[in-house]
DNA sequence: CGCAATTGTTAGTGGAGCATACAATTGCGC
DNA sequence: GCGCAATTGTATGCTCCACTAACAATTGCG
């Protein structure tokens, strides 16, 4: 056992694993998501569920096609999820009057309220995950993770 | 170009979501996650499951705990991935002999031979990932997971 | 009109995470 | 050595998410 003992760096726990960025976006994923759970457990509300409330408020009437598109879910879980919150009564579908294949997505009051106290938790949650970095290094972060999403 | 370019395109899409650090670590972990699972299609791997058989190839009987803690999951998750693991004749259970409780976890042959299979698939997974950065850019970024992660 | 594309719906599969309860073994205080 | 607490593994059940496949309704176009 020299120096060189690899056990005094945190690295030796995953071994060449380490050198696999994949595997660290999945680790970095899981502790958010963790995160996130713990500080929604108040509200009951998932990080996708908070996501589709959220699009869709900023956008009334948005199709399901359309917002499974931009947060890349496909329309079977699209539709699992505006299921569970039509069943909360937090979202509502109505048919499209311009296009009778559509269902336009909006809001309920409940659902406005919900997500008042969700950006309210989301705040919380992006302090702990910001906390870690420089306003420029999140700038930066945020830049590298948008060019693998996009 | 800069900031106000980035805003006349792809931003209005996510609205206000743009600015959530963890919902680009999400979009970005689901856009790697659906790039593994077409990679390793043929070899019937998970994420998890490879991860889970390295660990194992580069720690040969190590105990489930350990392994559990090393990838951020609980007793009864690794006990659900090495099960199906081992039903699989890619790993084998065997009683420690320092300590009963534990399971020393060790590759069988047929897991080896699959590991060198997934890690060729690693590589090019891991090619289409890094393509789009420079080598600096990936030292950051990976520092920058660790960062949330550890 | 008739056909293809789009959108929505339903049902089923599987991975993953978590909580809880219980069993076996170990280690420690006494 | 005995008894209890801690550790580890196991079993069960729940939720969420992602995907496939099949089918229906509507739209748009040749």
């Amino acid at each position: 056992m020299g120096a060189a003992s690899l056990i005094e760096r945190n690295d030796y726990a995953f071994g060449q694993l380490n050198d696999i960025v994949g595997f660290h976006i999945r680790l970095a994923h899981g502790a958010v998501y963790r995160h996130f759970t713990e500080t929604f457990a108040d509200l009951d509300l998932t990080q996708k569920q908070v996501s589709v409330l959220w699009l869709v408020d900023d956008q009334p009437g948005v199709s399901q096609i359309e917002l499974g598109q931009r947060l890349r879910m496909d329309r079977a879980t699209t539709m699992t999820i505006v299921n569970r919150l039509q069943n909360r009564d937090l979202l509502r579908r109505e048919r499209s009057e311009t296009d009778g294949r559509k269902q336009a997505l909006y809001l309920t009051d409940q659902g406005s309220e919900a997500l008042v106290g969700a950006k309210h938790a989301i705040g919380e949650h992006e302090s702990w995950l910001k906390s870690r970095f420089t306003s420029e290094e999140i700038d930066k972060l945020v830049e590298m993770l948008a060019r693998i999403h996009d």
